[in-house]
DNA sequence: AGTTATATTTTGACTAATCAAAATACTAGA
DNA sequence: TCTAGTATTTTGATTAGTCAAAATATAACT
């Protein structure tokens, strides 16, 4: 049996290797994610191999077993149907269930998630469009999201532009921005408003924010 | 902030003194309900009275301060709440919904738990026909009575079932012993251990003692 | 290569919650 | 009042999770 601190490493560690899909996550990203000192981290993460749940490398990261992705796999479908409730069901603000789901996540049964779930008429993407893993621990496909919110370093394939203007469309397919094509996020700067994106051919291409969040990508490798 | 522990010792300390009407609970029985062994109970006491949940005295018992008074009734109102969007929403089965609400009335926060007193309409009694305390503390505590004690020939609304046995609450609901049920007390035998019970429609049902004293009524028209 | 900066690990200490088993206090009966 | 039985408290130990700060390893520039 997990705690739900075991629980909450878990999920984390899924997030990341998700998001950035990389095998090994590093312990000061852990640390920083859970918020704990990276001392802290270490001392979690030796614990965690000792019952199995991660395989830790030191001074590399550590990368889930197959049973500590398949715990953490839950945690992410009790934690997104747990948000999906909370606004379509209770009508809580947007900003506030991701604080509510982290709690409520470690304290929901697979019984009664299963009844919510039903609930909820078995939805598939939870309210920030995100994924729902299924019952069975599958995480279907990734949903698409605006340029602006990929990080820096991420690479991304478009999958679609989000903007029926003709100046604009024509300036999307000058710059090679087309569902299928393939670009590196190199650099996100928020204060200056701007992302730079880089095509696997070496050309440059920027783009403010407010482009930028016409076009949807998915994550993939650069 | 209490831990969820606290919280534990606090919600039953208030179960006991409002079910035995007694102002001091002996620590043998805290430690009996909440499973922990005396010793566990007493190191806890000292730290709990040190943080001014509760009052401690020694070789005595404890008994709750006004700030813990109000965060037991508070971990009541969230544990019967939650029971009653079990059954009412969810439809869970009656007998598993006390285990469920265990582990998530220590997750739920205020503000989800308004969202959910207002989806459900602001009930006032649990599914076990337990009073739900309101938001401010205050719960109405019915004079009911064990089945045990009625006279023959009386007629009963049964309120409530003190008892959290999985098979007891199953055999309990099949028999339609479930609260708002009336029945007559048509059979009271002292020497043979057992009541007999009617339904206005007739149905006949027979109790032991053991049982008739987990059931909890109200004396109405039969 | 040498030095500096950064990331990670170690060490020692702390709190909350628990148990087992020994010690102590209380209570009720003879 | 003395004693036997019960209830409670103490003592010493354990586990999970955490931090601060010192030690160490790795990476990144000259």
């Amino acid at each position: 049996m997990a705690t739900s601190t075991v629980e909450n490493y878990l999920k984390e560690i899924l997030v990341i290797t998700l998001e950035e899909d990389v095998a090994k996550v590093p312990m000061g990203q852990v640390a920083k994610v859970l918020g704990v000192t990276p001392g802290t981290a270490t001392s979690m993460a030796k614990s965690m191999e000792r019952d199995g749940w991660i395989r830790y490398f030191p001074r590399v990261g550590v990368s889930l077993t197959k049973k500590g992705r398949k715990l953490a796999l839950s945690m992410l479908r009790r934690h997104r149907l747990l948000e999906t409730f909370l606004v379509e069901t209770l009508g809580l603000d947007w900003s506030e269930i991701h604080v509510e789901a982290e709690e409520l996540e470690h304290a929901i049964s697979e019984k009664v998630l299963e009844k919510l779930d039903e609930f909820l008429g078995r939805p598939r993407f939870d309210p920030h469009g995100d994924p729902i893993p299924s019952k069975g621990g599958v995480i279907h496909q990734l949903a698409s999201k605006p340029l602006s919110e990929f990080k820096k370093g991420a690479g991304v394939r478009i999958e679609s532009i989000v903007d029926q203007d003709k100046e604009f469309l024509h300036f999307a397919r000058k710059s090679a921005l087309v569902p299928g094509q393939i670009f590196k996020i190199t650099g996100k700067e928020d204060c200056a408003d701007a992302i730079t994106l880089k095509t696997p051919k070496g050309k440059i291409l920027n783009l403010g924010y407010r482009s930028a969040e016409k076009i949807l990508a998915l994550p993939c490798e650069a």
